[in-house]
Parts: C-alpha cells; sequence; structure tokens
DNA sequence: CAGTGAGCGAGCTTCCGCTTGACTT
C-alpha cells in the first residue's frame, strides 16, 4: 500500500516530503547565510539532555513526553461535533474505513503548545522518536499536529553515543507510513477490543470490570494455574537417603546418595507422577515405594557390602547471561531482591534520570561496542585476563515481538562506575538494583564457566536379595568464569536447588568397595504447580509476546485493581471474579483469549507494517467478521461486533457466575462478592467466603464449616433487654444491623409438635444511616436503630397510627398507605406529633419538593438553543443544568462555578439529541436478584 | 445475603502503549 489510509495522514505525508527543500540529507544553511537551525524532537526529556551537547548549537533538542495524541477515553473527551455520532464511545468510525479520532491528550496541551513555539526559531525538523513502531505512530502524530512548514526529516539511532547521534543527524529518512498504519491498527483493535468486550461484563458480571487483549490473558494464565492446583492430587512416595564413605583417603570422604531402583525397576520419583497422582506410565517400568517397604529395605542393607558400578564424568562449560532487558531485569530484581515489578522500575527510572544507567524499557540485549569495551576491561581490571571472554560476546534476542529501539540495561557511560564508586551518591533500593545491573552486565563479557558433572551409581544386595542402586551426581567447577561476578537466581518451585550449586564427590573408580553410614527412609510428596509471582508472570507473558516492556508493572496493576488478582505474599492469587470473567471469555470469547492470539497478530501487523496487508480489511474481519476468502487469523475471531451482540442476548449470568465445586456446592458471584451456594431439602443454603481465602484451598470441610457458621458480620455487643447477640453486616440493600436470635428449646422440635409450633420470630433490624459504616457503627446506635419504626402517635383526625421509619429512601413518615419524607435522619427520633400533622397537611409533593427546598445553585443565562435562562441545581446524581424543560449532567471537568452559558448549552443540546434514556429493560440480569434454580 | 414507601433530570465504568511531572498532605 503505497498510499496513506486515512485522508489526514495522506495530506500529512504529501507535506512532509513536498515540503523538503532536499531529497537527500539536509540544507547545510539558510539562504541568509547562517547556520541551518533544526529542531530536534525525541520522546524522553532525560534522553534530550543527553543527546542536546552532541549535537551543538544548531540544534535545539525538546521531548515529547511519551505519546501526544490519543483516541478519546471516554464521552467526556469527544469533541462537541462528534458527541451524537454512533461511534463516539469508540472514537472510531468503524463504518468509515475505521477512520480513528484523535484528540491531543489532555495533560499534553501544554507540551504542544511548546512545541509549536520550538518550531517557530528553526529550519528545520526532526523527529528522533523512538526507532520502533510506537515511535513511528508518534512522529506521525505531532507532524499532523504540529503542522510545521519547514522541511521535516525522521532521524532514527538506536544508542545514545555522540558518534551515533551525529550520523543519526546526517543520515534521516521520510516517515514510514506503513509502520505507522501498523500502530493505528494495533491501537484500533485493542480500542474495539477493550471498549466493546468490557461492557459484556459490565451486564453480566459487574460493573467497572474491564477485558483487553492483555490484561484478559495475565488473568487467565492466572486462574489457568490456580484450576490446576485444585485439580491437583497430591501421590506419596518414598526412597532411601543413604550417607556413603568412600574410605579415609578420599576427599569428601561422605557424599550423599539415593535409592533408584530395586531389582532394575526405577523407584518413582515425583517427576513419575501425574498431576492426578497417579503415575504416568502403567507399564510396570516404575514402582512405588511405600514406607513399609522403604523402612525393610534400609534395614535389609545395613552392614551389606556396597560396590560403586558406574562412575560417569561430562565436561562441564555455561554461557554468562545475557545483559538486561526490562523482563529479565524485573524477574531477576524479584527474585534476589525481593521488588515488585513496579518498584524496580521506579528505581531504574531515578538511576536512568541520574545517569546512572542507560534506558531502562527495552527489549534488547544488545551492548553498544563502547560498552561492550567498558564491560570486558572492568572484569579485565576485577578478575584478571583469563576471566575475560576470549572475544567480545552479543547477545541475540530470542523472545517474540522484539522491536529492539534501544540498548540492554547496564550501566551509563564509556567507562563504568563500580558499585563502590557510587556507594556515596545512591543508596537503598537504587544501589541494589545499579549492582544487579553493573554485575550482570560485566558478568556478560566474561569466560564461560567451565568444569566437570560426575555421576555415580553404587549398587548392594540387600539381605533379603533384592538388587539396588543408588545414584549420586556431583559437579566440580575448575574454571567459575562469569560465576565469580553473578549467579542467576533461580525460581522457587524448582525445590530451590539452584542449578549453579556446587555439590562435590570424591575421586571414585569402577569397582570401589563403599559403606553406608546412614540408610534413612525417606517419604515425599507431589506438589501442585507454583502459583505464578510478578517475575514468573512477566516471563510468561513476554514468552508470549504479550505486552511491551513500559506496560509489564502496570499490567499486574491493572489486574490487581480489577480485583481479578491478590497478592498473598510474593504468589498472585486469582479471585472468584477472575473465574467467572475468564469462564466467560472462553466460552464466548473463545479466540480473543487464546495465548497465542497476541503472536498472530504481530504477524499480521507485520505484513500491514511491510505494506502487503491492508489495515481495512484486517480491521473489518477482526470487527465485522471476515469476508469470503479473507486470510488472517485475527479476522478469523469471528466477528466480534456480532459476537457481543448474541452474547449479550444469550448468555445466563446466572450460569456464569456460579462455579462449581465439589457435590452439589456452587461458588457464586454476586453483587456482593462470592458466597457459598447449595440446595439442602429444596432450600438453598448459602454462607459467605472470606475475602482472604486462597480458591485452591478451599476445601470440602472447609466449606461444611462455613455452611456452619449461621451469620456472620462484625458483633457489635449484646442488647441489655432481650440478651440478643447484634450484628452489623452488609446485605443486599446495604449494611444493616440485626439480632441473632437464639436457637428454639431442644424439647419442643423433639417432641413431633407440628412444624406451627415452631414457626420461627424474625429478627430485627435496621439500615445503617448514610453517615454510618458497618466497621463503625457502635451498639447504642445500632439498638436505636432496631427500635425503629418509632410510633410517633396517632393522628388525631383519621385516628390511624403515625409512625416514623427509615426506609429505602431514608427517613419518612408512616400513615396507612400515606407516606411523607422526613428532610434528616434525626427526625426519625425527634418529630413530634404535632410536627408530623404538620408534615401531613401539605400535599405529597412530587419530586419537587427537595428543588424547592434547595436554591439553584448558580443562575446563567439564556440558553442559546430556547432562550430559556438556565439554572444549575444539585440533584440525586449530583449538580445538573435544567432549562425547565431539558436536564443535563455536568460531566467530568465542569465546575458549578466554572461554567459557561455555552458549554451550559451545549450540555443541553446535547442532552436533547441523545433525546430519552432508553428503558432498562434487557440484559439487565443482575445475578444476584433472579430466582433460585429449580431443583 | 434483610423485605420497605415515592417518583424522577443519569452518566459512567472500560482498552494498550509512549512518557514524566504537577498536584496535595
Amino acid at each position: 500500500m503505497a498510499t496513506g489510509t486515512t485522508s489526514s495522514k495522506a495530506a500529512a505525508a504529501t507535506r512532509s516530503s513536498a515540503g523538503g527543500s532536499r531529497r537527500n540529507g539536509t540544507p547545510a544553511s539558510t539562504e541568509a547565510g547562517r547556520p541551518t537551525r533544526r529542531l530536534v524532537i525525541v520522546e524522553s526529556p532525560t534522553k534530550a539532555k543527553k543527546i542536546a551537547p552532541y549535537l551543538g548549537r544548531d540544534y535545539v533538542v525538546e521531548s515529547s513526553v511519551g505519546h501526544i495524541r490519543d483516541l478519546p477515553r471516554g464521552a467526556a473527551d469527544v469533541p462537541a461535533k462528534y458527541k451524537g455520532e454512533s461511534w463516539a464511545r469508540l472514537g472510531v468510525d468503524v463504518d468509515n474505513s475505521f477512520a480513528p479520532l484523535y484528540i491531543v491528550t489532555p495533560e499534553k496541551k501544554g507540551k504542544v503548545t511548546e512545541l509549536k513555539d520550538a518550531l517557530k526559531g528553526v529550519d528545520e525538523l526532526l523527529l528522533a522518536t523512538d526507532p520502533d513502531r510506537e515511535g513511528e505512530a508518534i512522529a506521525w502524530h505531532l507532524l499532523d499536529t504540529l503542522k510545521p512548514k519547514i522541511p521535516v526529516r525522521r532521524m532514527v539511532f538506536h544508542e545514545i553515543t555522540e558518534p551515533a547521534i551525529r550520523a543519526a543527524a546526517e543520515n534521516t529518512r521520510e516517515l514510514d507510513q506503513d509502520l505507522v498504519d501498523a500502530q493505528e491498527t494495533r491501537r484500533i483493535l485493542d480500542r474495539l477490543y477493550g471498549y466493546e468486550v468490557s461492557p459484556v461484563l459490565w451486564k453480566k458480571v459487574m460493573p467497572k470490570l474491564s477485558a483487553g487483549r492483555v490484561q484478559s490473558v495475565a488473568t487467565r494464565l492466572i486462574v489457568q494455574r490456580e484450576r490446576e492446583r485444585m485439580a491437583f492430587v497430591s501421590a506419596e512416595y518414598w526412597d532411601i537417603a543413604a550417607t556413603l564413605d568412600a574410605g579415609a583417603d578420599a576427599s569428601p570422604r561422605r557424599f550423599g546418595a539415593r535409592l533408584v531402583s530395586v531389582d532394575g525397576t526405577k523407584v518413582a520419583t515425583g517427576r513419575d507422577f501425574g498431576p492426578d497422582g497417579q503415575l504416568k506410565t502403567t507399564d510396570g517400568s516404575v514402582r512405588v515405594l511405600d514406607e513399609a517397604s522403604a523402612r525393610r529395605l534400609a534395614e535389609a542393607l545395613d552392614g551389606r557390602d556396597l560396590t560403586v558400578s558406574s562412575v560417569e564424568s561430562k565436561p562441564y562449560t555455561r554461557k554468562p547471561y545475557a545483559p538486561f532487558m526490562t523482563s529479565t531485569l524485573q524477574q531477576e530484581a524479584g527474585r534476589k531482591l525481593r521488588f515488585s515489578a513496579e518498584r524496580t522500575m521506579r528505581s531504574a527510572q531515578r538511576l536512568y534520570e541520574n545517569g546512572y544507567i542507560t534506558y531502562m524499557r527495552t527489549d534488547s540485549t544488545t551492548l553498544s561496542e563502547s560498552a561492550i569495551q567498558a564491560a570486558r576491561s572492568q572484569a579485565r581490571e576485577l578478575y584478571g585476563d583469563a576471566y575475560v571472554s576470549p572475544s567480545p560476546r552479543q547477545y541475540t534476542r530470542k523472545v517474540k515481538n522484539a522491536q529492539e529501539a534501544h540498548e540492554a540495561i547496564r550501566p551509563a557511560g564509556e567507562t563504568f562506575r563500580t558499585p563502590g564508586e557510587i556507594a556515596r551518591e545512591v543508596e537503598g533500593d537504587d544501589f541494589r538494583l545499579y549492582e544487579l545491573i553493573w554485575q550482570r552486565t560485566v558478568a556478560s563479557q566474561m569466560a564461560d564457566a567451565r568444569g566437570t558433572t560426575m555421576s555415580v551409581r553404587v549398587t548392594g544386595t540387600a539381605a533379603t536379595g533384592e538388587e539396588t542402586t543408588f545414584a549420586a551426581s556431583g559437579r566440580t567447577i575448575t574454571f567459575p568464569g562469569f560465576l565469580k561476578a553473578y549467579v542467576e537466581t533461580v525460581d522457587d518451585q524448582t525445590g530451590g536447588l539452584a542449578d549453579d550449586a556446587e555439590s562435590r564427590l570424591p575421586e571414585l573408580t569402577q569397582g570401589q568397595a563403599v559403606t553406608a553410614t546412614e540408610l534413612n527412609p525417606d517419604g515425599h510428596s507431589t506438589n501442585p504447580p507454583a502459583r505464578y509471582t510478578e517475575p514468573s508472570l512477566v516471563k510468561a507473558l513476554e514468552e508470549l509476546g504479550i505486552g511491551r516492556p513500559s506496560t509489564y508493572a502496570s499490567i499486574i496493576k491493572t489486574i490487581q485493581d480489577r480485583g481479578y488478582v491478590w497478592k498473598k505474599g510474593s504468589a498472585l492469587v486469582p479471585s472468584w471474579v477472575a473465574f467467572s470473567v475468564v469462564g466467560l471469555l472462553e466460552h464466548h470469547f473463545g479466540r480473543l483469549v487464546d495465548y497465542d492470539f497476541t503472536a498472530a497478530m504481530e504477524d499480521e501487523l507485520d505484513a500491514i507494517a511491510s505494506g502487503t496487508q491492508a489495515r481495512t480489511d484486517w480491521l473489518s474481519g477482526f470487527y465485522f467478521g471476515a469476508a469470503q476468502g479473507t486470510e488472517g487469523s485475527v479476522a478469523r475471531a469471528g466477528g466480534l461486533k456480532k459476537l457481543v451482540g448474541v452474547n449479550l442476548e444469550e448468555i445466563d449470568a446466572r450460569e456464569i457466575n456460579s462455579i462449581p465445586m465439589f457435590g452439589d456446592v456452587v461458588v457464586r458471584v454476586g453483587r456482593y462478592g462470592p458466597y457459598l451456594e447449595r440446595v439442602v431439602d429444596g432450600t438453598s443454603q448459602r454462607a459467605n467466603l472470606p475475602d482472604d481465602l486462597p480458591p485452591d484451598e478451599l476445601t470440602a470441610e472447609i466449606a461444611e464449616q462455613l455452611f456452619a457458621v449461621p451469620a456472620e458480620g462484625r458483633v457489635l455487643g449484646t442488647d441489655p433487654v432481650t440478651g440478643n447477640e447484634i450484628v452489623a453486616k452488609e446485605g443486599r440493600y446495604g449494611p444493616y444491623v440485626t439480632e441473632i436470635l437464639p436457637e428454639p428449646a431442644e424439647a419442643e422440635s423433639s417432641n413431633g409438635t407440628k412444624k406451627k409450633a415452631a414457626a420461627k420470630p424474625k429478627p430485627r433490624t435496621g439500615s445503617l444511616f448514610k453517615t454510618m459504616t458497618v466497621e463503625t457503627v457502635t451498639l447504642e446506635e445500632a439498638l436505636r436503630l432496631l427500635s425503629l419504626p418509632r410510633l410517633v402517635g396517632i393522628d388525631p383526625e383519621s385516628g390511624e397510627e403515625i409512625t416514623a421509619q427509615n426506609g429505602r429512601y431514608g427517613p419518612y413518615l408512616k400513615k396507612g398507605t400515606d407516606s411523607r419524607s422526613l428532610t434528616s435522619e434525626d427526625q426519625l427520633f425527634t418529630v413530634t406529633l404535632d410536627e408530623a400533622v404538620e408534615i401531613y397537611k401539605q400535599p405529597k409533593q412530587r419530586g419537587r419538593r427537595t428543588a424547592a427546598a434547595t436554591p439553584p445553585l448558580r443562575e446563567l443565562g439564556k440558553d442559546s438553543a430556547t432562550g430559556k435562562p438556565m439554572v444549575i441545581k444539585d440533584g440525586r446524581f449530583g449538580p445538573y443544568v435544567t432549562d425547565g424543560e431539558t436536564n443535563a449532567s455536568l460531566r467530568k471537568g465542569d465546575s458549578v462555578e466554572e461554567i459557561t452559558d455555552e458549554r451550559a448549552s451545549e450540555l443541553l443540546a446535547d442532552r436533547r439529541a441523545r433525546g430519552t434514556a432508553p428503558k432498562k429493560t434487557t440484559a439487565r440480569k443482575a445475578p444476584a436478584r433472579r430466582k433460585a434454580p429449580a431443583k
């Protein structure tokens, strides 16, 4: 595709090339004879400061500070002229070639003004944003927003050294429109996915939830792991741990070995069992040793002769690890320093800004020439020539979707400062992180570690006649090489056996006799797969090619903020809501949460970037469904728009929010949190689930215990009058207090009297006032609430009782079927009969009651459309503007004090354009309110 | 998940990926 896909972009592209006065190179000077002045725009302010001196006085270097424009975040950001459009909610005109609506991000308006000013004094603009898809897009947005009337060129560099920067300024190119297209397509896909699927969750699970290409897969990984843990059956197996003695001359004299086979049959170890607790093989080639057999065998071996039956040794070499990129830095800082991803990045940002390290958001492990030399000379200085790799090492990438716009993360500069040298300036997290980065970088240019691995078999015949074999393995490092500088920490789940741990064996020869000094039967059980931690999740996401260096930390934050995941120590534990959401997505949007969806998307975006795939066709396939013969797996996702519509109709919210456990016990995700439910004798029984109970710890026994706890809630104390316990709880209608009635006496229920006699008295209840919370309400307040309704007196006219009560809409008076609202909750306890009678003399007000009582917050001028005067009033949903006929709420960013007549008219016009709000009847299936299942 | 009596102007929630201050206590 040679032309831009949107008209504005095509125009911008034309402008940029037609405006340039030379096709190659850049003008050396202006016609007036003074040197050409150029404005260079990079993304990061720190980078701008760094490269300015390299370029000299004829260059002005500024930064965009990331993206300057984006799709509108929500309705409030959509310019008035597009408000009424059907696609305004998405910010993408899906029926018109998916034309995006871009707005300058509100907080970047000042930045755009600054850049426009900077443009005034120069003769040429160099767009030096990062050399990747996002950077190319930022460059285009700058071009399209600043609309420069001078030549514009694209400048790219991968490392920040003076020669690299000077060369980049000399060898500029034009903007790559296809690459910009690829970014725009990615952006639109993510918007459509997120903004179409999230509302399905609001209606079917809970408001404010979210779905997205990245977060939904991250959540699914964590849920999937928890499911594996829940289904896991542990297996028990035994072996024998022996301590063997190789004689007084051996060094070390004693070494450990483990029983591996009996009569030629392998003894089962953890690896031989599946997640169901059964052996993976059933052909008899593996035998499970139980405790009794292990003990018997250990006894039968006591004092028997043992012989070394085989000795194998192999040379061992190990290469250093690649220098850090964002993901590996987060993983290692997580494992070694116990930093969260966010903490690592905060610290790295400080180190970067203060010039200690190179850029910290990178997916590259490449070191610049000078960095390689710096690392080598530092290694030489510290450890000697022998420890430096014979030739410079360059590490190539093996991770999906790398864009490699930057270098690896390493100490900054042409020579590295050792941790000791910066210890006075840098402390705390920053120092520890620097030390880690420094070690890893230096180690990456060091020599391989070398040594020998040995494996030894020792055999012996038990007194009972069985032939037994023990095995031992060890590693001798003869030359540590890079290990002298850096040892990587492995994940906890491998059982703490660090790969580089050295366990030494004595020199042994075949046929040599050894004796057992200890023979200990040893019991083990298999463990479920470990939960994800921040480091292991980042690793998994990176391997799937999901997320970018700048987003790993925020992905973890997002899935926690949405309530999908919580942290227990360092483990990431999924919530029950996550089970519902992931279940919904898997069943109804399966393709969208496939682990290879992003990988397929990236391949197809590459095709767009190389000009072989048309953007609009591809998005159309994704959103409207694949046209006949359309290629591409993303397009085959099934037509998102239709899928959303069908799913809104068909998804049964009750089913989606029910997670079957064991027996007939179901976890249900309700509006007010998760609870257990089961049907006993035709009635459903429920129990709250504690917030801090991980799903895999919910066993049948624990479920029984939870069902056995009657009504929980915060115990406030005892009612001095009745002796009943008073508790505060969260209920379907909000927080309330109630009393726990004593169980009916034993004798009555067991003597065969009719059930009628056992009719339970109902406990008193009372909603909390708005000023109270379950956490803070006192016993005294609770007793007052329970004393309601209060009899105010008898209406002298009708003879009816007038009572004061607290209800759904607040405090009110009730006389038969006639009611009147009270203005304060306090009046429930203070209003007198005379006052009540007075209130009843007023006719029942229809909604104007509050309006009449409270004057408008502010009066405005006349509405430009109707000519009627406008006023701001305070309503149930906050302040709104009205002309007496149409009402419109103030939006985010509007304030009562500052709103102008124009803005008020705009809101009213907008409201009129939308017409009356549609009645909410369909698709609003509040799961908690649907009737119980027939069973 | 407690069961109580109106009538009336809702609008917003949400995505991913680039980047840092400007705010308040």
